[in-house]
DNA sequence: CGAGTTTGACCAGCGC
DNA sequence: GCGCTGGTCAAACTCG
């Protein structure tokens, strides 16, 4: 993933049907750049959502379990993921957002697991899982190798709740309306 | 004190 | 089989 995918035709402004709810910047020129999905989603049309192509990916990693293992110092040390198994690859859309700020505020809230620097690039890429207990989405962010100004960030997965940030600012709508339909 | 971040270590997959 | 690389874990740390 370091090459811009090919030829992108355009630029889109992201609507919030494509689940982002926040655009974070104004007017975020926001180009699909996924190496996987992007040409389903640009084929789409303006009713997709992100991972609608794969609603069986909401389950759990294919793994959780880790093997904790005793040293002979007697500490735990974890041996990483075990029985990891060849991976079908869930839903993935990336983003190429041009922005001097990393992360994306896209109404979810995210945990950061890991950063790693990869191949080819000075900038190290940083993985994100989604915070909702039930939630197993992910996100990598990375920036650009040849455009440091560019940020691009992948999801992985489907949210299986709603959007934090959006149900907020719709809480007090909602509690007047409830409010309101008891008479 | 709980939630989130940093970071070094570990593991699986892949190419040679 | 070996080395490289990406992805993940979890202890230690930071912050509010």
């Amino acid at each position: 993933m370091d090459e811009l995918p090919p030829p992108l035709t355009q630029n889109i402004n992201v609507p919030i049907s494509y689940s982002l709810p926040s655009p974070p910047h104004d007017l975020m020129q926001t180009q699909i750049a996924s190496d996987i999905d992007w040409v389903s989603l640009l084929s789409a049309g303006p009713n997709f959502k992100f991972g609608n192509q794969n609603p069986s990916s909401t389950s759990k990693p294919l793994t959780a379990t880790n093997g904790a293992v005793g040293l002979e110092n007697g500490s735990t040390k974890h041996k990483g993921r075990v029985g990891r198994t060849k991976k079908t690859i869930p839903p993935r859309i990336a983003f190429h957002t041009k922005s001097p700020d990393d992360i994306l505020d896209d109404g979810f809230r995210w945990r950061k697991y890991g950063q790693k620097a990869v191949k080819n690039s000075i900038h190290p890429r940083s993985y994100y899982r989604c915070t909702h207990h039930t939630c197993y989405v992910k996100k990598q962010i990375q920036r650009h190798s040849k455009d440091a100004s560019i940020v691009v960030t992948t999801y992985e997965g489907i949210h299986n709740h709603p959007c934090e940030q959006l149900m907020e600012s719709l809480s007090p709508l909602l509690r007047q309306l409830q409010f309101l339909s008891s008479f």
